[in-house]
RNA sequence: GGGCCCGUAGCCCAGCACGGAUUAGGGCGUCAGCCUCCGAAGCUGAAGAGCGCGAGCGCAGAUACCAUGGGUUCGAAUCCCAUCGGGCCCGCCA
């Protein structure tokens, strides 16, 4: 977009003055000023000159600025160099042709996007265990990983959303446990959804009765064996079970607008016989090795040439712990080992019509180019953060350099305040209380969406008496989506969320709903013209008024936004951006005419900037998963 | 014992990645305003970040201010170290 062309452009001004100047070779950096009356970009490399060339800042100053004042007329964008008194370099924006151009650029549709990267990049999220339905944790989890999938698409990778079913563990195990062996009925009763009734009704009971009767916990350990072995009529039944599951888990996961292109089983990795092919390479590379002494005889192990420690990665008994059966799926996301997998549609519509794929070890086609990737990133909470380590660490072994490329985006669990704990029948000591699924201690996704869409509706119906009901429930199922989705992004990733009920059924402020809104306000402004969105120097030139240039330029960093997102993989830089972009629109809006606007030049050129800043948003809000609608 | 993260107004958060220009921004809440004017889910203003008390004032204000104390620097909310408080991880569970 038209910014970053004019940093370019001051960044290359700098650069020459500097050489000119004979300052030599200086670190050129420009950035925003602290305010306005500063300029649109400033730059501090005075400064730093200053102190090199034992010169006062402000002299350097003045000395690059009339340097740069003759060269700045050959640019484009470049209005005006102007010292500051402090030794900082302040450069002006032309507005007129900046606004011309960059409403030019989105209302033919350029809106950033970047050219094709040529980079293959895995993302692997949403991982929700399949013995329960979604809890806000897991609503961080996808909001985050979808987020990042969207914009690193805008930012030209070629990337694939991974889900991960861990349909081989034990809290999977427990659910069969549950309806083998306590007889409860496998049919949700009507009006539950079967992820609800499998966490919140036979989870949480078998859990309660594995600590009554010792004897229960031994049919896990049968469940889990049964299911490794992958045949015989347990087997069968958990594979109905788990799709079950996952059926009504990916309604949830669709409805928050997520989708991915395809879903790997843990059941399938452990059957594919890549352990055992990385097993013997790390063997023969003595990367792990058979301990014979200490409370690990009988292991195998990776020691920790650092602290001395070692970390068990087969049991005596020869099987194989957790992260042996996430090294496999590391591995084959990098290409450190051959596909295995064939692939098949999982035949369900995704909501943005995205095919979605499931591994199987037979019967499908081969070849489908998931493997093998340039960058995987895993979006996991934080507290896997060690075993992360220890995969990277055994990639780094079987290819220097690999971990590199296998990236953890960690982020911090959600919490439930005190007042909603107690509300849920637990007694909280601290501040918040961890959510946990085996007590039953957690917010569903579904249930908090319900509220919330209930919320919206009250207050959308009441702004809208003459609108349909099926009307007033899009809306509010749009603003329920909204809020919950920008809730759980906006907030930096190392920090826990402590999710208050109350307080995330708030619809006003800093929220999701406040872009919709934004967004269906400039919509209506474009309704309700007789104008056409049209502009062009002349035109461009007559919008001088501080809340359409503030607009204007805003709007035109969506791309620096999102590279911003990009390079640390934190999409909520775009959920930022977007919040910053609405409210320069509201500002906009209360202050500048435009439909009144009397001059039909000045009139057509606000409208085509109102389409333009509109357009700008919808796209910021589309890259963070939330929806905009033209009314609310 | 080792490691990771967090600590900014009553509450919640932004700013920290690359140290700089000042009133350290915003939301919630509180108080006072703005719909004969393109949508009030919005906007404007005030109070609120140190100390004291009769809670409104007073004291500060070459400046005090981002948990506390040091350090680096011409310059620190931002970098480094230590300390305190809170959370998490370190299993032949997954």
């Amino acid at each position: 977009m038209r910014f970053r062309e004019f940093e370019k452009e001051v960044e290359e001004l700098v650069a020459r003055a500097c050489a000119s100047l004979g300052y030599g070779e200086v670190e050129v950096e420009v950035g925003p000023p602290p305010g306005e009356g500063y300029g649109d970009l400033s730059s501090a490399v005075s400064l730093r000159i200053a102190k090199k060339t034992s010169q006062s800042p402000a002299d350097v100053a003045l000395k690059m600025a009339s340097k740069m004042t003759e060269e700045a007329k050959g640019t484009r964008y470049v209005a005006g160099v102007v010292p500051h008194r402090a030794g900082y370099l302040n450069f002006t924006l032309d507005y007129a042709r900046f606004s011309c151009d960059s409403i030019g650029d989105i209302l033919r549709g350029d809106l950033g996007a970047m050219p094709k990267t040529g980079r293959k990049v895995l993302v692997e999220h949403t991982n929700v265990n399949p013995n329960k339905a979604l809890h806000i944790g897991h609503a961080r989890n996808l909001v985050l990983g979808d987020s990042l999938v969207n914009v690193l698409r805008y930012l030209g990778d070629d990337v694939r959303a991974l889900n991960y079913i861990d349909d081989s563990g034990s809290q999977f195990a427990d659910v069969i446990v549950g309806l083998k062996f306590l007889g409860l009925p496998d049919e949700a009763p009507a009006g539950v959804k079967f992820d609800a009734y499998c966490g919140d009704r036979i989870y949480t009971r078998v859990t309660q009765e594995y600590a009554k009767s010792p004897g229960l916990k031994e049919k896990e350990s049968l469940v889990l064996r049964e299911i490794e072995k992958g045949e015989g009529e347990l087997a069968e039944y958990a594979k109905k079970i788990v799709g079950k599951i996952l059926a009504a888990q990916l309604e949830t996961c669709w409805r928050l607008g997520a989708s991915y292109d395809l879903l790997n089983w843990e059941s399938q990795i452990v059957h594919s016989g890549m352990w055992d092919e990385i097993f013997g390479r790390l063997k023969s590379m003595g990367v792990v090795k058979l301990e014979s002494q200490g409370e690990n005889a009988g292991c195998w192990v990776i020691p920790d040439t650092e602290t001395g420690e070692q970390k068990v990665v087969v049991r005596s008994d020869g099987t194989a712990v957790y992260v042996a059966k996430d090294i496999p799926y590391a591995a084959w996301k990098i290409g450190l080992v051959g596909d295995p997998f064939e692939y098949q549609v999982y035949g369900a519509k995704q909501p943005d019509g995205a095919v979605l794929n499931s591994t199987v070890l037979s019967g499908g086609v081969k070849g489908m180019d998931f493997s093998g990737a340039d960058i995987a990133i895993s979006v996991i909470d934080v507290r896997q953060g060690y075993l992360q380590k220890i995969v990277a660490k055994v990639l780094d072994s079987m290819n220097e350099g690999a971990s590199k490329r296998y990236l953890h985006r960690a982020y911090e669990v959600v919490a439930l305040s005190k007042a909603t704990a107690e509300r849920l029948g637990f007694e909280v000591e601290g501040e918040f209380a961890h959510m946990s699924g085996r007590a039953g201690l957690y917010v569903n996704v579904d249930t908090m969406l319900a509220s919330l869409k209930e919320r919206a509706r009250a207050e959308t119906r009441k702004r809208s008496l003459s609108e349909t009901d099926a009307w007033v429930d899009d809306v509010s199922e749009a603003l329920a989506i909204s809020a919950l989705r920008y809730e759980l992004l906006k907030q930096d990733p190392d920090k826990i969320i402590v999710f208050d009920a109350d307080e995330a059924l708030r619809l006003q402020g800093d929220t999701g709903p406040y872009l919709l809104y934004t967004y269906a306000r400039a919509r209506r402004i474009l309704d309700k013209t007789d104008g056409r969105p049209s502009i062009d120097l002349g035109s461009a030139a007559k919008m001088t008024k501080p809340q359409e240039l503030r607009l204007v330029k805003r709007m035109s960093m969506l791309d620096a936004a999102a590279s911003k997102a990009g390079e640390y993989l934190s999409p909520r830089e775009v959920a930022k951006f977007a919040h910053e972009l609405a409210v320069a629109f509201n500002d906009f809006y209360e202050n500048v005419q435009v439909n009144k606007e009397a001059d039909p030049a000045l009139r057509d050129a606000r409208l085509a900037l109102v389409d333009a800043s509109s357009k700008v948003l919808a796209k910021s809000m589309t890259l963070i998963g939330i929806p905009y609608r033209t009314r609310i």
